[in-house]
This record gives C-alpha cells, sequence and structure tokens, in this order.
DNA sequence: CGCGAATTTGATGTGCTTCAATCCACGTGG
DNA sequence: CCACGTGGATTGAAGCACATCAAATTCGCG
C-alpha cells in the first residue's frame, strides 16, 4: 500500500471511529479495503451529474467538491471535502450520482469499489452502522449550510464557513488558527452562494478587522473568538466528541 | 392499532419499498414496531435544538419542519415532512439533535422509540441498508435545497420548492396540479430564505403569470411544465423510480 | 519573461429587506 | 348571529446588500 493511500485510510479511520466504537477486526476489514488511486488535477469535474457511480472516493490530498448547477450554469457547492473524508459514501446505497464531483485544487484520491464496501457492511453490523452515522453526520453538515446560506448574509456566512473548516482541519492535526486553504476565491463564491467580487470585497474587510485572512494557499485566523462570533458558530453539528472540541477550541493563539 | 397510525405506517412502508426491496418479513417487522400517537398544534416545537432524542417521529397527517436559527433569531427551514415520512430516521444512529422540528400545520405524530428501530435494523441486514438508503435521499434533497437557496432567486425559488412538493404528495396519490399546503406565507419564507413580505411578492406575480396559486390549504399548479421550467427542476435527486415519475409528470392536466 | 488565471477595484443597477400600515379571514365569546 | 380579537396577507416607501459589467493589477507558472 502506497505511503499516500495508507495516511489517507488512516485518517478515514480516525474520522469514523471518533463517532463510532469498532472493533480491531472491523479497522482490520476497512484496513484490508482494495483500492485504486487518482490524480485529479485543479478544476477538473471528476464525477459528472447523474453518472452510475462504482467507487466510493476518499480524498488523501488536496480538496473536493461536490456541487450542483443551475441551468443558467451557476454552480453551487454542497459540500467541501478534506484529507480522510470519504466524498462519497452515500453512493454506496445510492449509485446514481445526483451531484457532480470537482477538485477545487490539485488532489489525489483513493477510490474503493462499493462492491467491497458492502461486503465488510455485510459482514459487519457495526461497520454498517459505522458508515450509516457518517452519512448522517455529513446531511447534518449539509442542513447548517442551508442555514447558514439562507439566513446569513456574507460575512457571517464567509466566517462561518471558515470556523468549520478550521475545526474540520484541526481534526486532523493541523492549527486551528492556520489550516490549509487552496481554493481559489471563485470557488469560494460557489461555495456561499455569492458572486467573485463580493467574495473578494468581503475577504478584504475581514482582512481589514484582523480577523482572518488568506495567504500562500493557508487561512490564517487572527481572532478565532472575533471568527466564532461573528460567524455564529456553534460546532455542536460537526458531532466531534467533546474532549477533543475543547482540545481544539481551547487553543491558545 | 389505530387507523391513522395504521395508514401512516403504510405510507412509510410505501416509501421505503419504492427504492429499497423488502423481504415479506422485513415488512412484517416494520409492521410490528411499537409506538405512540402525538397530536401537535400548529406552529409548537416539539423537538428542540441539543436535545437527546429517544424516538424516531413518522408523520401521519399534517406537516413537519426542520429547522435551524441564527442568533438573530431568524429560522430556516432546513426539511420538510409530510405524511409518510420519517422525519427523524437519523435520529436512530445519531440521537442528538442538531436542528429543531416544528408542526407546520395541525399535525399528527407517530412516535417510534429507537430501541425498536435498532433492533430490526440489527435483525435484518436489508432493513438496515434501507434505512440508510433512505437517510441518503433525504440528504440529497437536502443537497439540492442548497443549491436551490444560494443560486437561484426568488420566483424560480419558490417554483423549485412546490414542484418538488407536488411530487412528493403525487407519491402519496394527491394529484400533481392540486395537493395540500398548508404552511402560511411566514413558513414559506423560513423554507426559502426570504422574508414573507417578498414571498407575498412573489407568490402574487406567480398567480398573475397564471402558473400557481395557493387557496384555502391546498397549493393549485394552473400550468406544470412553466412551473418546472421556471424553477429549473429536475427530479432525479428524489430518487423517485422511473415508472412512477413518468406517470406523475405525464399527468395530463 | 511572458502568458493566463486569479485578484482587485470602481461604477452602476436591482432584488430583496426593512419598516410601517392596512386589510382580511376566521374563530370565539357574548 | 354579530362584535371582536388575532394571526396572516397585502401593500407602499425607502434603503441596502449584493449583483453586474468592465477594467486594471497582481500572481503563479512554464
Amino acid at each position: 500500500m502506497s505511503d499516500r493511500a495508507q495516511k489517507a485510510f488512516e485518517l478515514w479511520i480516525r474520522r469514523i471511529t471518533m463517532r463510532s466504537d469498532l472493533s480491531a477486526s472491523d479497522i482490520a476489514l476497512l484496513r484490508s479495503l482494495p483500492y485504486e488511486e487518482h490524480e485529479v488535477r485543479t478544476n477538473h469535474d471528476f464525477v459528472r451529474m447523474g453518472e452510475l457511480v462504482t467507487h466510493a472516493c476518499l480524498v488523501s490530498e488536496g480538496v473536493v467538491g461536490r456541487f450542483g448547477q443551475t441551468v443558467a450554469g451557476h454552480r453551487q457547492i454542497t459540500a467541501l471535502h478534506i484529507p480522510g473524508d470519504m466524498v462519497d459514501l452515500h453512493s454506496v446505497v445510492v449509485p446514481r450520482s445526483s451531484s457532480a464531483l470537482q477538485a477545487l485544487s490539485h488532489s489525489h484520491i483513493v477510490q474503493v469499489p462499493h462492491e467491497a464496501m458492502k461486503a465488510v457492511a455485510a459482514k459487519s453490523p457495526a461497520l454498517a452502522r459505522a458508515f450509516w452515522r457518517d452519512c448522517v453526520v455529513d446531511a447534518m453538515i449539509l442542513s447548517e449550510w442551508v442555514v447558514n446560506i439562507g439566513r446569513r448574509q456574507a460575512k457571517p456566512r464567509i466566517a462561518h464557513l471558515l470556523c468549520e473548516l478550521a475545526v474540520r482541519y484541526a481534526l486532523l492535526g493541523h492549527a486551528r488558527d492556520d489550516f490549509p486553504f487552496n481554493p481559489t476565491q471563485i470557488h469560494l463564491a460557489d461555495l456561499s452562494g455569492l458572486t467573485t467580487v463580493h467574495i473578494n470585497r468581503t475577504m478584504r474587510s475581514l482582512a481589514k478587522d484582523g480577523i482572518v485572512s488568506i495567504r500562500s494557499r493557508s487561512a490564517v485566523v487572527h481572532d478565532w473568538s472575533a471568527l466564532a462570533a461573528l460567524g455564529d458558530f456553534d460546532p455542536a453539528y460537526l458531532h466531534v466528541p467533546d474532549a477533543r472540541l475543547a482540545e481544539i477550541l481551547a487553543r491558545p493563539q
């Protein structure tokens, strides 16, 4: 198993076991899954809408966005996936993709055949339940996005999004106040339901206020409490165990 | 078993078997689930955010909304549930509610204990998979809502929402072009991320155009193809089997 | 060094909000 | 059976957040 794939699996297993108790044999089953590695260039759409998907994608490097599109051609990103996320877990039970996938930066993904996923889920009810649970947590994030996009204006909306990413990257071991951020302002616009022009002005304004800024592919949080307050951020929906959450949020700087 | 509860279970079973093949014994397991009936008055919040949920709610009559809220107190409905929908299915694997539930009209709810749901899921892997799948379909609807709210303006946004409801009610046996609609314009505002004032103007405009109107608690579609075109509606995300979908969409008037 | 992509800025327009009344339907008690 | 109360629908006027259009600047990369 390549280093890259190995790392992705370990992150994924850590993510799953954070929310579900799995036995050693369950974890061994996950480690034994067959896979294929793929490289995806920035902005490449590697799964199209309506396609029949046969593999689940695990992100090992980079950032992947799920998106929908209007007849007018406007994109809206509906989910953002970072290393250790199984982008496609739901496709195991609903293989007809009702949205598309795009790499938001140069990414590496590990593809696991649905057959193998189904086989391990059938072998271990605990795993089946863990997969189900992970899908549900993804749906809760989605639900929070609806609130964010529907009811918050530009500055709080972006602040909220960045808070979520800070916590999710912190779970991977990055600093809460300095985490990788490769997406362009164009992607940020598609993430937030705004235009690139307005994203630009909003980001500048956030930087001028000394709250966050993005420089050389990483997001730097200058004032976490201001960011969280502005974004009206309550991390409960991420379903991170209290101990880990406290550790992340208490971080001095 | 009361008539009302019986009807709710039958609708729910029809909903589940529409997407998953279940054996007669699986269905018998579902029918054997214990339950409690409850009545909920309009606008009553019967599950609050952060609560530890112990029962899953099946809607038997009325309309139920799941919603989130901003510090400013603005509500955003993130899911709408009609009779036969299990509002809470995901709570079986993630009991800590990260959103609240509200009755959008006078409703009747059938509550099924999580314990019982877990027991039948453990007994039948096919049922476990069917539950997982239903959660995934709900997430896909959510995903479509993000696109709708993020990227469409008022008229198309409401058109899209009404198209979705028309199809979902049609699956219950209602006319596609004349289905129950109890929510007020206030609820419609919370559903769409707009204000009541703007909802009002938009609805009047849709009525004036001869597309849809709402009168005495039901939505009347005057021109389905105009509504679907305006709302940019592609029902694929609802994952209704082709045959049933064709039947609904082909409806003459 | 030079090209294309992303960022930044300005000017102008508009869809939606906000605030504030008024109107209407409906249920309830006298 | 009517008076009244209340929640929802409707309307108008004014303001603002964000979109649109268009151009210039900077960045990243071969």
